[in-house]
DNA sequence: GTTGAGCGTT
């Protein structure tokens, strides 16, 4: 048996190449009602071109949604096309940008 | 039971 333990590293370089190839691709979803769920946001945003990701944020202490989620486009110009169509839901309107990194100093660099 | 125009989770 080797014991060489770098079968967890692969799982990680495969989420830091998801990042480096969803770069322009990860658009963040404003003006969400409280009372929709992440797979409202997907399944509206599905109608624009297939997602390749889509989570909503919610608040950690009461679960609740916090109005805003992130949405992941298997393709640039579909992600373009979401920013430049808009979106419709329960009789509000969505807003829909380009989000930025989350762990770096700026959204570009 | 509430609120809003802002960017997340290692």
């Amino acid at each position: 048996m080797d014991a060489t333990g770098q079968g967890h590293e692969r799982l990680e370089d495969i989420g830091a190449r998801k990042i480096m190839t969803t770069q322009g691709k990860k658009l963040v979803v404003w003006g969400i009602p409280w009372d929709v769920g992440d797979q409202g946001l997907r399944e509206q945003m599905w109608q624009f071109g297939e997602l390749a990701d889509a989570m909503q944020m919610k608040d950690h202490a009461s679960g609740r949604s916090r109005g805003f989620g992130y949405v992941t486009y298997a393709s640039s110009e579909d992600a373009e096309k979401a920013l430049s169509a808009q979106h419709i839901i329960n009789g509000g309107m969505l807003q829909v940008k380009v989000a930025r990194s989350k762990g770096r100093n700026g959204p570009n660099t």
